[in-house]
DNA sequence: TTTCTGTTATAGTTTTTATCTATATAGAAG
DNA sequence: CTTCTATATAGATAAAAACTATAACAGAAA
């Protein structure tokens, strides 16, 4: 069938003009070399050299076929270039789903501690909203992906990362800021902006206003973190907002009052997830280390990390 | 060490996401894909494939590596496609050396007949003086060659192919044609004009000097076929023109007259050389056959061709 | 839960094929 | 004519690729 050796045996013969040389230079016996030969010119139809005692020299054929030959060698030489340098499993370049609501303000922030420790590893990166990362690991379409707690699937390995607040966001001209706190109890009627129901955090916003008594407007929703603020400046109510949105993309304070909300569980949980069955589930625990690592170093004011629960 | 069966399983595998099903298609044992698949996997130092009961998917290194293995795959079906075009070895580019007083009034006479009759065939042709086309031959720079006879080397096979007549020529003012005609013993003392040395045709005029008594004029050469001709239409003497050179260049009778030499044997003989070892020998044969009809059917007032005697 | 089904991995065997050594054969050189 | 050297062939051995049978295991179904 023409395997590779046969045409490296083809190529050395041809550049040797000789069996025995062949042979000497590919370490094999003369005899053995002779005998592929024949079977590759028998697998090929074709008489690729003209023996004689004094050399062995290529045919007109095997002359143009020649060409052809050292581009397949050349090529699966470069096929096994590439396997090594792929050997290193943080050489490749992984797919990492993220949802809206996260992605845009988690991973500028820890993208260049990713690529400073691992100086070969790419992240191809894609936004969706959390349920569908979630198949989407599932179904191999992505490689892990960042996802809020919790889960839907229990067939996934899950490193919880850290904890996020929620804020709440009032216009200033509202005056709702009393030195940025307020009591849970004071959210009661209050009428809540959230994100269309297509997101996440629809679901989030939804269970604690239903804990707290607010009330969730279900006539305006949000297309985005981005146009929820815009809604929210606009005086149209108020909005719980992701603490790492806020530090992101909240600079003028004139505009709007961050208040943090007393006594109430409110936040939510992030975590990496990937099939427990990948071959490079080390390589992931790695990454949510040092995801929770660079929280603790620079953001811990804002987040708080997750060093001790596992999957 | 990477066999291209292995990676052809690869690529199935990788393309069915099941070994099972590879298998299928491959028409070989699963157990067989399983240990090929893990031999190629160690090999390359790679884990190429992520295996649960469900699916079998791509790493990310096995997903980059694949574009690599196709690639290899696509170049050794070129590869095998070319080999098939060239089975017949007609489909070939062979190498032929023709002399520089023979190649260009020839073969514009046969090569329309080769291409008709090997339509696949294709000729690299070279000139060169002909003792070194035989070495040419012989040490393989050549696939095959024209040259005169009598050969140097015992080592080739020869397929005579025709008689070409020498001419002699003269300026028209010089008035020795008699009807075309000269008898052998009017050349005694006659100054004869030829090539340079390095020219076979040179030694040829030699021996028919020698013989007739004629005298070789060694001042002045020729340094071709047409330098030649022209010092002979200044005036500056005779020369020996093969027949084939003036049928193709000599269409103006009123400067030159050609006259035939009776009673002697003025003519050289040209033949096709090969190595005997070559593998294609019989396409040679049947192009050398093809020569010898060409020239017995529209060229037979000109030259004899050969038929009986071989090599 | 247990069973059934479908998929991959492992064990052991057989077949194939690649390789070796020894030797035959045949040009080329002395 | 012998010797040298290169390739080819024969026969044996070793390597590896294939098969069958079966284990292990996850997910679906009972």
């Amino acid at each position: 069938m023409a395997t590779l050796k046969q045409i490296q045996y083809f190529q050395t013969v041809a550049e040797t003009q000789s069996i025995r040389r062949a042979a000497d230079r590919l370490a094999i016996a003369q005899p053995t070399l002779s005998t592929q030969l024949t079977a590759l010119e028998k697998s090929l139809g074709i008489t690729l050299f003209e023996r004689t005692r004094r050399l062995t020299q290529l045919t007109p054929a095997g002359r143009q076929l020649l060409p052809a030959v050292k581009q397949v060698i050349a090529q699966w030489h470069e096929m096994r270039e590439l396997a090594h340098t792929l050997s290193d499993t943080a050489a490749s370049t992984h797919r990492l789903g993220v949802p809206p609501t996260l992605g845009p303000y988690l991973l500028p922030n820890i993208v260049p501690s990713i690529h400073q420790q691992f100086d070969r590893l790419k992240l191809y990166v894609r936004e969706e909203p959390p349920s569908q990362l979630e198949t989407g690991v599932v179904e191999g379409r992505y490689d892990l992906a960042l996802v809020p707690l919790p889960l839907r699937s229990d067939n996934l390995t899950v490193d919880v990362l850290f904890r996020e607040p929620l804020m709440l966001v009032a216009a200033r001209e509202a005056g709702l800021a009393q030195n940025g706190v307020l009591r849970e109890q004071e959210l009661a009627g209050m009428s809540i902006l959230g994100l269309d129901e297509r997101h996440q955090l629809h679901r989030e916003v939804q269970r604690i206003c239903e804990r707290t008594g607010a009330v969730l407007n279900r006539d305006y929703e949000g297309t985005s973190l981005d146009t929820l603020r815009q809604m929210v400046v606009m005086g149209m109510g108020v909005a719980f907002l992701p603490a790492l949105y806020i530090r992101s993309e909240i600079h003028r304070p004139e505009e709007l009052d961050v208040i943090r909300i007393e006594g109430a569980r409110l936040y939510r949980e992030h975590a990496l997830v990937y099939r427990p069955g990948s071959p490079v589930r080390r390589l992931y625990q790695d990454l949510a280390n040092l995801v929770r690592e660079r929280m603790a170093n620079a953001f811990a004011d804002v987040v708080t990390p997750i060093f001790d629960r596992g999957g």
